[in-house]
DNA sequence: AAATTTTTCAACCGCTGTCGT
DNA sequence: AACGACAGCGGTTGAAAAATT
């Protein structure tokens, strides 16, 4: 007997997201909220799998995603929680609202890795590579030596020893962030944890509150989107505009559908 | 301008963890 | 305890875009 597949693979469509597809997919969870990820495909009348689905949704449509290139900040704030977390992508994901653990993965892969190895860090062990003959933890549990890295905005990287990371160029509200999250001990152990909550609250709780849906404890309420659901044309201008606010914006944009509200 | 190489990132695959029975 | 079902995670792939020759 053995476990079902996700999806029988037989007409099942893989590749890029149709707009259509896009639609179909907003209008049903819009609708329904997140129920089993299995039965989406067909109560949505998709030809997908369900997980193809979940990650659709979870790395591009999802209202609350931020869109562009990682800032300066966001991208210091992932070598401090690389250093901290390795390659739990999803863990440093839940510290930066907005940005998912795929977006996370790429950038880090694609820009940061490379400007670490440049500046003649490893990007694995957070160590200066020539000191690499030493030996050291794992990458994970790294940050006690790791060193403290600065990118800047012309590409001036530099690296500090854990012992002057207080001379920080910048000692803006993040760079206090950072500092607390890699010195303090009980908020890396929390880090560790399954449920901690966010360092900075999630666009999702900017959303008015609602009464939440009890399976999507972690969405905001679609109850307060429900008049996203009488507009079956999706057109920005469909709507009143007025009480769209960033994130249901960000949503239309994602699905090509904002550049109906510049006049 | 065309061909080739490199880079980017959306999407897939396979594995693991968790929960219910 | 064992098993199946499912969601989620991280590594990898490959098509498209951008850069270079």
């Amino acid at each position: 007997m053995g476990r079902q597949p996700c999806c029988d693979k037989l007409g099942v469509k893989k590749g890029p997201w149709t707009a259509e597809e896009d639609k179909k997919l907003v209008n049903f969870i819009l609708t329904k909220g997140q129920c089993c990820w299995r039965a989406v495909p067909r109560l949505a009348g998709l030809r997908r799998c369900g997980k193809s689905c979940r990650l659709r949704w979870t790395n591009y449509l999802r209202p609350d995603l931020k869109r562009g290139l990682l800032s300066e900040t966001e991208e210091q704030l992932v070598i401090e929680l690389h250093a901290c977390l390795g390659n739990r992508w999803s863990k440093i994901a839940a510290r930066l609202p907005g940005r998912t653990d795929n977006e996370i993965k790429n950038h880090w892969n694609t820009h940061i890795k490379k400007k670490l190895i440049k500046m003649g860090i490893d990007p694995v062990t957070h160590q200066l590579l020539n000191k690499e003959a030493k030996p050291q933890q794992t990458s994970s549990h790294a940050h006690h030596h790791s060193a403290h890295i600065h990118i800047t905005d012309d590409q001036g990287i530099g690296a500090s020893s854990s012992e002057d990371n207080n001379s920080s160029t910048t000692p803006t509200e993040d760079s206090n962030l950072l500092d607390t999250i890699c010195n303090d001990e009980s908020l890396l152990n929390s880090l560790w944890m399954d449920d901690e909550p966010p360092l900075v609250d999630a666009s999702w709780t900017s959303i008015p509150a609602g009464e939440s849906n009890s399976n999507m404890s972690s969405l905001p309420s679609w109850d307060n989107c429900s008049w996203l659901l009488d507009c079956q044309d999706f057109g920005v201008n469909d709507f009143g505009f007025d009480y769209l606010n960033d994130i249901e914006l960000n949503t239309m944009n994602t699905l090509g559908m904002g550049d109906k509200t510049v006049a």
